[in-house]
RNA sequence: GGAGGAUUAGCGAAGUGGCCAAACGCGGGAGACUGUAAAUCUCUUCCCUUACGGGUUCGGUGGUUCGAAUCCAUCAUCCUCCA
């Protein structure tokens, strides 16, 4: 069956196996819709490329008639998941669920029909849980059942804390699949142990369990961690388009073929035309991620402010000129002894440099630049005048403005 | 409640009276080579000072000492085990 095909491309998993196509053939049968759920983190409505491979997976489920459940987290969040490093959050405000609902809305829009998505908050339904549910909730799962999930089994063999409100946090999602009366739950690779206790605890409530369905973790632009924005590897959706084209630019080439796959929405057969030719040698590395950096910015910033990204990374970067764009910085001119002020001073005071020590250091190793000429002594007066570019490494362009 | 252990720079981890601003690894920055890649190589990585030099660091506080990350006391936090 099509369908059965196109929707579980790239699934790094699909439990039970053959549940997925139970489920369609039953939707079919019966013309009810399917229901797949997506939990979404509310405190992190900046979304990166690496947020958009399950959520590809959902429009595919959408163009095939299915509805899709969001589910922002809100209540969950205040647990935090339990990653070992993560305090308790604080609860978010009232408004700060509103003002990220939208924005979340904006991106998701990008991808997803989000007139045709059910978006929900989970607080609304675990908030009123009383404590006598909670513990009802608990009695369901077993606490070595509990420490099977790969995380705590880590932190508990390393003697690593783990408070037992983290328990809270597979339950919860859990239930959430429970109330919801979810079908298919999508979610990354590293939520394999979450989305199955959804299956158990829709069967201890008497609910035909919900199927799993995980998709591989994009790699960041390091190449080795997960894609995330507090490890900076992150290509954002927001980003501009120059930004997200240089940023894929920047990814290793091991990458290549996972982002052009779950990240690029490219065809199997694009994918491996571009792969194998780089693999054979008939095609340069480089320019497969130009052409994969192309199609992801105009996926989101379309076709057009792609091309112009593109012509300015080549000429930045292949040709060295310097960005035609960059950012002002605002040099007040009280900084300024006889409109002048030391080179190292002048890179602190613009905020492109930590320090003193740090900017003598960066100067003296010559990665600091005046309009493109390298100066390498630290203490030298700069006569500085509006429209001075100061570079510090390959990346950081400035432009001065007095202020 | 009891016993034991831990706490060192962004992270991990040495250091158990002076040679310690503190080895080493990772991470970060810069340079070279390049395809702004990766890999590799070099330098660098608390702050202030052009420099000489100075200042503040090893969970907190208070001591001992000419001198403490290192010894003592005390407090805090975390972990493990036994109840």
């Amino acid at each position: 069956m099509e369908q059965v095909d196109v929707l579980s491309a790239g699934a790094a998993q699909i439990i039970p196996a053959d549940g997925l196509t139970e489920k369609i053939v039953h939707s079919v049968r019966t013309g009810v819709p399917l229901r797949v759920k997506l939990g979404l983190d509310p405190t992190a409505p900046d979304l990166h490329i690496g947020h958009t491979v399950v959520l590809h997976k959902l429009r595919a489920f959408q163009k095939y008639g299915h509805r899709i459940q969001l589910i922002i987290g809100d209540f969950t969040a205040r647990i935090g998941d339990p990653t070992g490093k993560s305090v308790t959050r604080k609860p978010l405000t009232e408004e700060d669920v509103q003002r990220h609902a939208q924005t979340y809305r904006d991106q998701l829009a990008r991808i997803i029909d989000i007139d045709r998505a059910d978006i929900v908050y989970n607080a609304a339904w675990l908030q009123p849980l009383t404590l006598t549910d909670v513990v009802g909730l608990s009695a369901k799962v077993t606490v070595a059942r509990m420490l099977e999930r790969d995380d705590f089994q880590k932190r508990y063999a390393t003697q690593q804390p783990i408070a037992l409100h983290e328990f809270l946090y597979p339950l919860m999602q859990a239930y959430d699949s429970v109330h919801l009366g979810s079908d298919i739950e999508l979610g990354g690779t590293d939520q394999t142990f979450n989305l199955l206790m959804g299956r158990v605890l829709q069967r201890e409530y008497g609910a035909p369990p919900q199927v799993v369905m995980t998709m591989p973790l994009l790699p960041g632009t390091d190449g080795v961690h997960k894609m995330s924005k507090s490890l900076h590897n992150a290509i954002c959706l927001l980003d501009l388009p120059r930004d997200m084209y240089g940023k894929t630019m920047s990814i290793p080439d091991a990458l290549l073929e996972d982002m052009m796959r779950l990240a690029a929405g490219m065809t199997r057969a694009e994918v491996d035309l571009w792969i194998d030719g780089v693999r054979t040698g008939e095609k340069h590395p480089r320019d497969a991620k130009m052409h994969l950096a192309h199609t992801l910015t105009a996926m989101y910033h379309g076709r057009a402010a792609a091309d112009v990204a593109q012509e300015a990374f080549v000429a930045v970067h292949q040709r060295g000129a310097l960005p035609e764009e960059m950012e002002d910085v605002v040099l007040d001119r009280s900084a300024l002894d006889e409109g002048a002020i030391g080179w190292a001073r002048l890179l602190v005071t613009l905020g492109m440099q930590p320090s003193m020590a740090e900017a003598k250091r960066t100067i003296a190793s010559g990665g600091c630049y005046l309009n493109g000429i390298r100066l390498t002594d630290a203490s030298a007066p700069i006569v500085v005048g509006v429209g001075d570019i100061v570079q510090v490494g390959k990346r950081t362009h400035r432009r001065i403005v007095l202020g």
